[in-house]
DNA sequence: GTTAGCACTCACTCATATAGAGTGCTAATA
DNA sequence: TATTAGCACTCTATATGAGTGAGTGCTAAC
């Protein structure tokens, strides 16, 4: 479909305008030594590549610059991994040379980390919570009505409820609860301890314990464990350096999607294991239209279990950032595995 | 010092500006029938006031624009109380209404509200974490080498911390650690909790047990509080919207010190009871310069809980920020009281 | 003490001119 | 036939100058 030159054309004017973050004209392409064509041909090819949808002008007389198209036509077929320096790996390792034992807080270095080696804007969708097991339930009291319940899971994450005791239960029936549900749900995922509760509720029912099967209702609704993403950014504002986020509209846009990603389900659902990128309106999100976004995701074994991206302007560097993501998802991947496999296996 | 017309003067012209945005003029002003006087005279006025320092210049022939000095003393001497709606109460009362019983919720909450009702952002500090009491210690072992350790304290707030486990404990050993230290520090501060918890430790030194002294030196250094307050925002963009932020640099540095707040400590320290009001440089910080910062505390009984604040312009609505926030700091210590009162008394 | 009048200043807007970088098209060239 | 040189054209960006409006300071009159 292409020709060579028209592929070596594109591949230098979307790097071109990578760096430049200017339209690229024809003269200007034809300096490079990497382009021994003249202007003229150049601009023959650059009409043609704009005529099947790679290029855009940003007005009639202005140099091209590359559309979603482009973008995606050059992330599929021409991305050639970087070396990514031993200093810079180095400083990636380092995350783990600390021994950490709380993930949470790998996770906030790997975000600063992979924003300060990028100069974007990281993101990491912490652990999906669902997806840890408990380890230890407790109901502490707190007044004569409520009290609050707590899961603390393989993982050392702990979740916990305000939840409301129906009137006149005693300590004791509360012990008896805490018990029932250590013995039944310990070793669940959260993601399916609301409907083994309501199984451990139908049991206690059928053993005609009224008392109980109030208080674990009331509980149960306590415990709906949403599935709220929790979201860890590193160089929140680096976004707002790029020159395409001056205006103050779409930098507001942005932080305010920033802040609310979290709120929307699934936006980070990966489709499949590795490196994806979504470029511009591939995101479905008004907001993010002038955004890509590359996303890895790291795993114990077979199991994904939560996902580093970078958000940037669709004139990001994607050569860098995607071998970036690469090694240190793998790394992310290995070191977590050694501190959640035990409990895990 | 200042005439009755210059005080005129000096009030119309602050609350035109905070209107308007627009730098007023004498001729302007002269258009108001509150104020009957001449634009020739009251340019002499404005010229005096600007000597003083109450006002300033953009440049040498536009209208004045109040200075920081000029807000100061507008805020201090010309504040007349505005009156809220009655719908506007019953917008801050229905936060109550649905008896939440998680003070976290409540907080949100007056966030979402505060802000609506202002247009500006709103800030609440969270209770003062380590003004809590411990209501439950527990320790939950994770592997060999680390375990969880949980407070509960008597507002229903959980903290918790992963901490490693010395060698060749036991889960006796531990039982008999959280006994000792349920036995002697339920109902103290976190506060001193770090303070207590050495006392307990040298106690356990002295009686020869040193292995749970290992545990306690681990887990005390787990157990620091850090004084970073959990900063909940209302309206984080509206602040974006106010023209004086048009400036990408500006909203940039705002927004990066509201990220970071709280990692900031003390930076709201409230020397006084009830509304104090910091004007641009009084906030002590560059990013602030263009702001100001409206704070009231609320308080179960003496004790100062928390506080409330918002951030706005410098050419904010003082009046109606003041008086918003002095009915909902008002109704927040009421109805906190009536939640927290009973563990607290 | 207050006001009218006047000269002056400055920001802002609107044309207009110009330079620079780019384009498309056509004809000449290898 | 594929490439290139040449040329007219387009559009942005920048500078310039005129005109307007809102403001000021100062002085003299009320």
């Amino acid at each position: 479909m292409l020709t060579n030159r028209q592929l070596l054309i594109l591949q230098v004017t979307v790097d071109d305008f990578i760096e430049t973050a200017q339209p690229v004209g024809s003269r200007q392409l034809s300096k490079k030594e990497e382009v021994p064509f003249s202007p003229a041909t150049i601009r023959n090819d650059m009409a043609d590549l704009e005529e099947m949808g790679y290029l855009e002008k940003t007005h009639t007389s202005s140099g091209r610059v590359p559309s979603q198209k482009g973008y995606r036509y050059y992330v599929d077929n021409m991305l050639t991994p970087q070396r990514i320096s031993k200093s810079e790996i180095k400083q990636i390792r380092s995350i783990f040379e600390e021994r950490m034992v709380e993930t949470e807080q790998i996770i906030r270095k790997s975000a600063a980390i992979l924003s300060e080696l990028t100069n974007y804007t990281s993101i990491m969708l912490g652990l999906d919570v669902r997806k840890h097991r408990v380890k230890r339930f407790s109901i502490v009291p707190l007044t004569d009505d409520s009290a609050v319940a707590i899961i603390v899971t393989d993982s050392g994450h702990v979740e916990n409820r305000v939840f409301s005791i129906p009137e006149s239960f005693t300590a004791s029936d509360i012990e008896r609860m805490v018990n029932l549900i250590n013995e039944r749900l310990v070793g669940v995922h959260l993601h399916e301890l609301q409907a083994k509760l309501e199984a451990v509720t139908l049991a206690v029912l059928r053993q005609n314990n009224g008392r109980l099967n109030d208080l674990l209702g009331s509980l149960n609704k306590a415990l709906t464990i949403e599935h709220e993403d929790k979201v860890y950014y590193g160089g929140k504002m680096q976004l707002l350096n790029q020159p395409e986020f001056n205006d103050v509209e779409k930098a507001r846009s942005i932080m305010y999607w920033m802040d609310h990603v979290n709120q929307m389900p699934g936006l980070f659902h990966l489709d499949q294991k590795g490196i994806q990128i979504r470029i511009g309106t591939e995101n479905n999100h008004l907001a993010m239209e002038d955004c890509s976004i590359i996303t890895a995701s790291y795993d114990i074994g077979e199991e994904q279990i939560g996902s580093i991206a970078i958000i940037g302007p669709t004139r990001m560097d994607y050569k860098r950032v995607v071998s970036l993501l690469d090694v240190m998802s793998g790394d992310l991947s290995r070191e977590l595995s050694k501190i959640l496999h035990g409990p895990h296996g």
